[in-house]
DNA sequence: TTTCACATTAGAAATATTCTAAGGTCCTCA
DNA sequence: TGAGGACCTTAGAATATTTCTAATGTGAAA
């Protein structure tokens, strides 16, 4: 995603292109892991002009909210974030907790009536196990 | 589920019968709602024997660990906690956070190939939305 | 009985996220 | 041109959640 497709989808979604909301959104797209919010502050900040927590917590928040990020919340570890390029699921690994894409494909919803009144937005697949760094380790014990 | 039932199941995965562990397990086995581990810190100290912060989320761990509990992560809020009773997945709402129960099915497993040399140890469906409490103040706007 | 792994405790510490209050930027409309 | 206002950023304080520490308790096995 080059310059001008980013500040067009911030602008896209009533969001002002400020050089601070810019480097977050540029800095999820080019990256290819789910990095946590503290990670993604200080990436920003290694390029100018500089950002304060707030304000990367705050462009973390406006960006969720206008559906370009995708918040990934991991049990007892910080949240981590990724620019919704292609859909995907995502794996999750007990052990070292990093996320990781898997391949989309369609999930059944569920029966219909089934969700009496609640507003259905999305299905979301998670799956659990050891990705491929500590599955190895787990066979030894 | 009654004392010899929550006594057995504890024993049953190594773990030893405390009143405090015991005292845990037996509000989360009645409770129908997703407590967080304040709320079942609480609870827990409504009754006798108290137990300490750090005794709660010492057992709410080891009861994930030994299967008999779940976590759930919810994004921007503290982690859920419910028994493992019968399989089901969960609904989770935008706007209020609250986690209510889905009737269980099956969800296809990704195609052979596509997890690599990962371990898979489970898939988990969550459905997000408006709860029945919030979606009609979601009309009105 | 002694022993030892397992548990519990109060409070401190660490971690993660949001809030506050002050000021900056940029568009719009006279 | 410039006053007004919506939106944005900032440093650091505050809050919320979870884990750690170090001392002590408990109970089953030897
Ligand atoms: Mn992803
Ligand atoms: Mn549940
Ligand atoms: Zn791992
Ligand atoms: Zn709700």
């Amino acid at each position: 995603m080059n310059a001008a497709a980013i500040r067009r989808c911030l602008e896209g979604s009533g969001l002002r292109c400020t050089p601070q909301r810019y480097a977050v959104m540029a800095f999820l797209a080019e990256c290819n892991r789910h990095p946590t919010a503290a990670e993604i502050f200080d990436a920003v900040n290694r390029m100018d002009p500089r950002s304060s927590r707030a304000t990367t917590y705050n462009n973390l928040r406006d960006l969720v909210q206008a559906g370009l990020v995708r918040e990934v919340a991991v049990e007892g570890r910080a949240a981590r974030f990724d620019a919704k390029g292609m859909r995907h699921h995502h794996f999750i690994c007990d052990r070292c907790g990093n996320v990781e894409d898997v391949e989309w494909y369609d999930v059944p919803r569920p029966a219909s009536g089934t969700l009496g009144k609640r507003i259905l937005r999305e299905c979301e697949l998670i799956f659990r196990g050891l990705c491929t760094k500590c599955a190895p380790r787990h066979a030894w014990r």
